[in-house]
DNA sequence: CTTCAGATTATCT
DNA sequence: GATAATCTGAAGT
């Protein structure tokens, strides 16, 4: 891997690294953000630290899903989600939080797993995991990645690797619904608990170039 | 004010 | 596969 010339700031921006990911690249369909956030990097700046993934599994929630915590309308906790696109929206759930970056209308993409060459395989696998890693907490619901500069989202270059779709894990309603997605290669960085029993065949039919 | 379920994870059998 | 941990937002009384 190519070494960037000047020590410090300019340390970060590997390879393949692109451009910020603009406002409309949120606003659009959290299905379609979902899919298009596979192979980005995530960068969460920490006092001096910089630490960042490259995003493998993502899990949208859209309009009128009974899964999604804004099925039942704008409440204290999940007024971010309707916020403008590209805000993190930052929740607790038992013992760990997790993050997702708002799409258009109220809809959500659920970040749920991260790789980094550097780390071991698994310490960014999982929503609660993966901001562990990163040292997203609470205090970053509300957040607006496109203006700020605490957290950026990079897109790639290079067009991901084939993503697979599943099912969604981890809720009991609406589960069975094509959104989450996966980058192919990664499956050994993905999911604690993966497909179960006789779904399995079904999905991993489904595959998109 | 009280109850309750949860977009999880570590650990046990 | 099953369960405890652990706590908060939201709904119920």
């Amino acid at each position: 891997m190519r070494r960037s010339a000047t020590a410090g700031r300019s340390s970060r921006s590997p390879d393949g690294i692109g451009p910020r990911a603009g406002r409309a690249f949120f606003d659009r369909p959290a299905s379609r953000v979902a899919r298009d956030l596979l192979g980005a990097v995530l960068v969460v700046r920490s006092g001096r630290s910089v630490r960042s993934v490259r995003i493998v599994e993502t899990e949208a929630y859209v309009r009128k899903d009974p899964a999604s915590h804004a099925f039942r309308g704008r409440t204290l906790r999940n007024r971010s989600m309707f916020s403008r696109p590209g805000t993190l929206y930052v929740y607790r759930i038992h013992q760990v939080v997790c993050a997702n970056l708002v799409a258009h209308l109220g809809e959500a993409v659920l970040l749920r797993a991260g790789s980094s060459a550097s780390v071991p395989p698994r310490v960014a696998s999982g929503p609660g995991r993966l901001c562990r890693y990163l040292g997203i907490v609470r205090e970053d619901d509300g957040m607006d990645t496109v203006s700020g500069h605490r957290v950026e989202l990079h897109l790639r270059t290079k067009r991901a690797g084939p993503v697979h779709v599943g099912p969604r894990v981890g809720i009991r309603k609406a589960a069975d619904r094509p959104l989450r997605f996966t980058l192919a290669k990664e499956k050994a960085v993905s999911l604690p608990r993966p497909l179960g029993g006789r779904a399995s065949r079904q999905w991993r039919a489904r595959v998109n170039p």
